[in-house]
DNA sequence: AGCACGATGCTCT
DNA sequence: GAGCATCGTGCTT
């Protein structure tokens, strides 16, 4: 099997941002890290759109923060927030139009225990809790994921039916004004999915 | 099982 | 100087 055939091109990030945020679940987040290849299944994941939605980072404009929205798809969007978390994001559209993914959680399937043992037995089901177990921080701001060499891309996966396709608010954004606050534009396999069958038989799959 | 809160530092006004 | 696209702990039901 010849993973480089598999990566997601960047004609997939090009589509509207809600489309590549729903197609996501159940691709596979590859990450190479010190020389070993760690994986996991999105299951979660959030979409920010233009400087007209007041959830994305982007609502002000162009700042020397976000510039990597602003850029071609198909690379990742990595910030620091909270005074400790790294938060990893997907560029989607076209060059010039900010827009992006925020990967949310993933079951991890390769390098399952480099994973567990980054993140001391604790679970993936979070943004911050991606980005410590694969190793990711501003380092990787601006990575190419559609380029094997940055160590870092997206796979495709099998695909998550419509039905397993669970969508709502997205997540902490407090002080965002309506319509922004309770649009829809979070996406999550429902437990169910048969994505998760067979992973360590944890009872609690989505949080 | 569900809050409440402290940690901790970068970005932008 | 305020505000974070959060997490983990600890305390309360």
């Amino acid at each position: 099997m010849n993973s480089v055939v598999n990566i997601l091109p960047r004609h997939f990030y090009t589509q509207p941002t809600l489309q590549v945020a729903r197609d996501l679940l159940g691709a596979r987040l590859v990450r190479v890290l010190d020389g070993v290849r760690l994986a996991g299944i999105i299951v979660e994941a959030e979409a920010y759109i233009g400087e007209e939605d007041q959830g994305c980072h982007a609502r002000s404009g162009r700042t020397r923060r976000n510039a990597v929205m602003y850029g071609p798809p198909g690379h990742a969007y990595v910030y620091f927030t909270y005074g400790m978390h790294w938060m990893l994001n997907a560029v989607t559209e076209r060059e010039g139009f900010p827009a992006a993914v925020l990967l949310r959680a993933i079951v991890p399937i390769e390098g399952v225990d480099v994973i567990s043992a980054r993140r001391q037995g604790r679970d993936t089901l979070g943004p911050a809790k991606i980005t410590r177990a694969l190793g990711i921080d501003g380092a990787q701001n601006g990575l190419d994921l559609c380029a094997q060499d940055s160590g870092l891309w997206i796979e495709a996966g099998e695909p998550v039916p419509d039905g397993a396709v669970i969508s709502g608010p997205r997540v902490g954004l407090f002080t965002v004004p309506e319509p922004w606050k309770s649009i829809p534009w979070r996406f999550r396999t429902s437990p169910p999915s048969p994505l998760l069958e067979g992973e360590g038989g944890n009872k609690k799959m989505i949080k």
